[in-house]
RNA sequence: GGUUCCGUAGCUCAGUUGGAUAGAGCAACAGCCUUCUAAGCUGUGGGUCUUGGGUUCGAAUCCCAACGGAAUCACCA
């Protein structure tokens, strides 16, 4: 039972005995005391005015005398306006101490028996990835951990595009322009050369556009009839009909592009469960509007083409399927939807897809709905906003594109110049020392991107870059790297450090029920992150224990300690604490080292 | 124009179901390494929570309107 239940649960006693009420529970509403009073935990009491009749400091101090009388584990209360501060006894820190750090699991959730799918990354098999890529994968992958501490089984699942005229569009200018080049003949990483194929063909568009302008023709026009889009296009339809040659290219620059996202999801320490391909799941759907066509959802134009009218839902009409017969976006979306809740029996789907389909999934589930299916309510798009840089949005044409492989080895170099500064590992090992790097500019990338609330457009500002100071991945790994560096000492010196039989007649100071408060939280956070889908949440309670540690670490000498009963204590709440941190942050993929 | 989201310190961000004097970090300034790791700690300065109404004991938080910004409203994905 948290805290707060308890007393909600007593106030009530406490309001029954006073004034002769019944109270629910739920609407007794309880708080952390704030640092500047004294207390832990204070009831609100202005909504029982009306029951106690007088003012609010009256009634604090009548309902405190009660609880203090009446409940041994509240110890001592003022009143202070309409709050009334609760202070507990140091029995009831000790047990609840006692409880946190017994149980190796503490802040994992109990079984739901739910098992959620969560599709994230979802790349382009046309262009390397990015920062706004990274946005995408890292809080697609949180949310997993995230989910699975919650108590679901959790599939992690992508979508890779690999057909499309965007693909067509590189495989065309790879042909008329990179004479054969391979990854191997020329020592660039796949989806980097493929991606450069991609400009290759804008340059070569372009110049024709320029070209049939300058002969004359429409702008508007001339967009639409460049040859090499013209090209594309064929492209695709040879593509589509199996074209042996074609489909030879593809599957080899495909290969190409997939090996270097390999290589960039594993510097991330990303990775996926179930991998769809767009190449086999793009037809998915067309009995889905078949099936739509007959119960009256949708409705066939004299061309063919087949829409919902959502214009009762404030929507506008969706097409479905084309006039020729051939599927949109929505389509696939619509069959790969129900093919995975069928075929793993999923009980919620989630989307990390960025706030521009916000539309797109807002109709999505509309329809899955009309088409009668029971889940549709349990799709949830985590819609994540854009990662901007100081000028503005990322532009390709701009060259203004943040790439996430760059940006990843910044970070590894930004993190080996900081720890070489401080010198503090020249005993390790080169693979150590390199370890600890990809650990720690990782998890400044990684904290970086996560603590900001998903939903807002956030900034990167690539001079400033990433800092290690202050609210920041490498802050939360330092502080853990200094406990374990006390514990090393401790057991150095022979003492046992596990959390077992902790004496409990201590009194804990201050700044230690603070600790304890704050660690007690944890379980809370976690249930709360997992119902908003945001580890966001999680990232800034880690900040706030290690903040917190780092306060207490400050003026408590702990290996000084004469009393070998509050020596104990200390290091069993500073291990439990490194432990909470190491689980929290591993809600965030983020891994803490022992030392730094 | 319709819909959705956002607007908090110079900058980047927190802010629990509506609660006390709105918090961190960066940047600036002043201190603290003979001590368990200074990637740290302490202190100072910095706010019309975009604006105006409403709801109530009480609003950054809920409602309405305005202003500012973003996304979207394709036989693209």
């Amino acid at each position: 039972m948290t805290p707060e239940i308890f007393i909600q649960n007593k106030a009530a006693l406490a309001v029954k005995a006073r004034y002769g009420a019944e109270v629910e529970t739920a609407t007794l509403q309880v708080a952390v005391t704030r640092k500047e009073f004294e207390g832990d935990y204070t009831l609100v009491v202005f909504p029982l005015l009306r029951l106690s009749r007088t003012t609010p400091e009256n009634t604090g101090n009548a309902l405190g005398e009660w609880l203090v009388a009446n409940v041994p584990e509240i110890a001592s209360f003022n009143s202070v306006k309409g709050f009334l501060n609760l202070s507990f006894s140091s029995v009831y820190w000790d047990e609840m101490f006692q409880s946190i750090a017994s149980d190796p699991a503490f802040g994992q959730l109990p079984p739901t028996g739910r098992r959620i799918m969560v599709e994230f990354s979802s790349p382009n098999t046309n262009k390397p990835l990015h920062l706004g890529h990274i946005r995408n994968n890292l809080l697609g992958d949180s949310v997993s951990r995230l989910l699975k501490a919650c108590g679901n089984e959790v599939i992690k699942a992508t979508l890779v595009n690999d057909r499309g005229v965007h693909i067509c569009k590189s495989m065309l200018a790879w042909q008329k322009a990179f004479n054969g080049r391979t990854p191997a003949s020329t020592g660039i990483k796949g989806d980097h050369l493929v991606g450069d194929c991609y400009v290759a063909f804008n340059d070569i568009y372009q110049k024709e556009v320029a070209s049939l302008v300058a002969g004359g023709m429409d702008a508007e026009e001339a967009k639409k009839k460049a040859p090499s889009l013209t090209e594309a296009h064929e492209m695709l339809v040879k593509w589509e009909q199996g074209d042996p040659e074609v489909r030879e290219l593809w599957k080899t620059m495909n290969g190409w592009v997939l090996d270097g996202f390999a290589e960039t999801y594993k510097a991330l320490g990303i990775s996926f469960d179930k991998v769809d391909f767009e190449s086999d799941t793009y037809l998915l759907g067309k009995e889905l509007v078949q099936k739509g066509l007959q119960s009256g959802v949708f409705e066939k134009e004299a061309d063919g083409s087949v829409w919902c009218d959502l214009t009762a839902d404030g929507l506008d009409r969706k097409l479905v399927l084309r006039g020729d017969g051939t599927s949109v976006y929505i389509t696939q979306d619509l069959g790969t939807a129900e093919r995975r809740f069928s075929q793993y029996n999923l009980d919620s789907h989630v989307y990390v897809v960025g706030n521009e389909q916000d539309y797109h999934f807002q109709v999505l589930k509309l329809i899955l709905g009309k088409l009668g299916f029971a889940w549709a309510d349990q799709i949830f798009h985590l819609s994540y906003g854009m990662v901007e840089l100081p000028e503005g949005k990322m532009k390709s044409r701009e060259g203004t594109v943040v790439d996430a492989d760059d940006l990843i080895q910044k970070m590894y170099e930004e993190a080996k110049r900081t720890s070489e500064e401080n010198g503090k590992l020249a005993d390790l090992g080169e693979e150590e020392k390199d370890q600890l790097y990809r650990m720690i500019g990782l998890g400044a990338l990684k904290y970086f991107i996560i603590k900001v609330d998903p939903k807002k457009t956030m900034l990167f500002n690539p001079k400033e870059s990433i800092d290690f100071n202050g609210n920041t991945g490498p802050f939360i790994q330092y502080t853990h790297a200094r406990i374990r560096s006390i514990l090393r000492k401790a057991a150095a010196q022979g003492i046992e450090t596990g959390p077992s039989d902790i004496t409990t007649d201590l009194v804990p100071s201050a700044k230690e029920v603070r600790l304890i408060k704050l660690l007690n939280l944890f379980p809370s956070k976690v249930a709360e992150a997992g119902a908003a889908l945001s580890p966001a949440l999680v990232a800034n309670y880690a900040f706030d224990l290690a903040k917190e540690f780092n306060q207490y670490y400050h003026d408590t000498p702990v290996l000084r300690e004469p009393d070998p009963a509050v020596l104990k204590f200390r290091l069993v709440l500073i291990g439990t604490l490194a432990d909470i941190l190491v689980r929290a942050m591993g809600i965030l993929g983020i891994e803490l080292p022992e030392r730094m």
